[in-house]
DNA sequence: TGTAGGGTCTGTAGTAGCTACAGGGTCAAG
DNA sequence: CTTGACCCTGTAGCTACTACAGACCCTACA
């Protein structure tokens, strides 16, 4: 039933320090501690520290993860703060795709126009700005 | 011809503190100083910083750009690097576009599991772990 | 000549989300 | 009673900036 902090982070797949962290910001509370000091966990610290790695995973940002459990906690309200968020994240998630393919093509361009050669004439360096003798 | 570290910044689009940042790690040279030791910039710097930005634009990491400002120095050595490089650069986006796209489809499928309701029956927080009464 | 406003200078600390120590204490096994 | 694995606190490092504080410089205008 006890817990070492330990047994949290390889349950979870999580580093002993980042376990810490979490503590140290307040996503996880501080547990009581054993008679050598040693922080004493029990199953519900490991689901809710499973819960935050689940959603970090996701790419929730901390402060995400961080409302999550707070509207999770009362579980008599109504989820639309919950959905709210997550649909956020998602339009974040997108935007971050668009900008990431509109990039890729631009840098495959870049590498396309290049077939070899110095760098003097490179089309690369070129298509990286202005050369420094500009 | 003289330029000042704010009209590099407004010709390339960059903070002054983000100039000087880049001076301090190395990626540009410590100009020259005026009477009143304000930094003393010319065409070259310029160039310099626009290839920075442009690079960072692209996604490069400083320590690409370093890799790649290093090689276009010499400008009668080969370009295998400079695509060497660009190639590495464009497989790492491929990668992330690849796992922002697979974290895209099982977020959206947490969110479709949710057709609202209170906290304690919501599938998006049932979908991100086990429940913190596990 | 004085002053108001911009710009610039150095140096330090903050951001996100950890990660990696140093230097010590605890605990179970042999 | 010692070895080795674990745990403790506290602090510093990482990327790539960004944001101050407190001072100095420079130009324009009264």
């Amino acid at each position: 039933m006890a817990l070492t902090i330990g047994d949290l982070s390889k349950a979870t797949n999580t580093k002993v320090e980042t376990v810490r962290y979490y503590e140290r910001i307040g996503l996880l509370p501080k547990p009581p501690r054993t008679a050598g000091n040693y922080r004493d966990y029990g199953q519900a610290e490991l689901g809710r520290l499973s819960f935050i790695r689940r959603a970090r995973d996701l790419g929730f940002s901390l402060d995400q993860v961080r409302a999550l459990l707070g509207l999770s906690d009362d579980r008599s309200c109504d989820c639309a703060g919950i959905d709210r968020i997550a649909n956020e994240h998602l339009r974040e998630v997108d935007r971050k795709l668009a900008d990431l393919g509109a990039l890729r093509r631009e840098l495959k361009a870049v590498i396309d126009s290049c077939d070899g050669g110095t760098i003097a004439e490179c089309r690369i360096i070129e298509a990286l700005g202005p050369s420094v003798d500009g």
